[in-house]
DNA sequence: TGCCAATCGGATTGAATCGATCCGATTTGA
DNA sequence: TCAAATCGGATCGATTCAATCCGATTGGCA
């Protein structure tokens, strides 16, 4: 139930992008400087998040990557979702229904949609922009993107 | 972001066990039976069920497991914990915050914090109770354990 | 009281995915 | 027209995961 290094690197990337969002275009050279991952690594998840509309790239000389959008209208769900695939807690739910190898007909399978709906919406109320923002002040509920409720009811663990 | 097979199998398990609870106790063959799931699989899960604290394993001749407490008061966070280890969508969210082999003031940190704590309680807001229960008329907002208003806002996808 | 049978528990092997790296195609600027 | 700098895709190695097997333990029965 973790997301995978690429895609955390990737959040900490358009994060870093998202501060330099005036600032023309980046690089993927310039972007692994500031976060610390490999280069080869950056190139691949500008390859990726490129290729998923959350980036610009222009080639040649000079060129490079900008933010296809406003930092509070990119959210976590867009940044997983571009290089993980879509967010599906269970191998059925992302294909067909037909295709479960378990139970013919799984009973659990409705309620499992729910809660990945819910996994999904989660990550959907965390913007790029709220994340980028510095948070030294650590507050105690985050900046949402849009007026849901969801994160907002939820204590710290 | 989607949970590992032995997650998902976990999942089933636990609600084919909850929909004999009354029955005495099952033992790993039966489950198996039951589900689909390979037999040694399920053994290994009823392992890990039982050092989590989810099932309770009788030895010897007519042993078995059986649920330690009721369908109710078991979430799918429990089942994902046991099996994965702890809901953490980061790795520096699960150990100290001294070891971001990044940014070493990681600013984004607080929020993804938040953004797991969400994540951590649409796991918590569905019981195996609920699992088990049939659900052939699919209730658009399914049964909540405890009175969190977190699954009850999302709309499906 | 001794034996047997059935069970859980941990250790081992193989496979698949993931992460890191490299090289080629393309484009712009001089 | 040339050259430099960039993105894009393909390849290789490593780690984790899933499936399988065997041993240790316990309760029932003769």
């Amino acid at each position: 139930m973790k997301l995978s290094s690429l895609a955390d690197y990737a959040v900490v990337m358009m994060s870093a992008a998202a501060r330099h969002c005036g600032a023309a275009r980046m690089n993927a050279t310039t972007l692994s400087a500031e976060t610390g991952i490999p280069l080869p690594t950056a190139q691949k998840l500008v390859s990726r998040l490129s290729a998923a509309g959350l980036l610009e790239s222009s080639r040649g000389t000079g060129g490079g990557v900008r933010l296809s959008r406003p930092p509070a209208a990119i959210t976590l769900a867009d940044v997983v979702e571009a290089v993980e695939g879509p967010i599906a807690m269970t191998a059925c739910a992302e294909t067909g229904s037909h295709d479960c190898n378990l139970e013919p007909d799984c009973r659990i399978r409705p309620h499992m949609d729910a809660a990945n709906s819910a996994v999904r919406a989660a990550l959907a109320g965390v913007t790029i922009a709220a994340l980028s923002r510095d948070a030294v002040r650590a507050p105690a509920v985050p900046q949402l993107a849009v007026p849901s409720p969801v994160i907002g009811t939820i204590a710290p663990l």
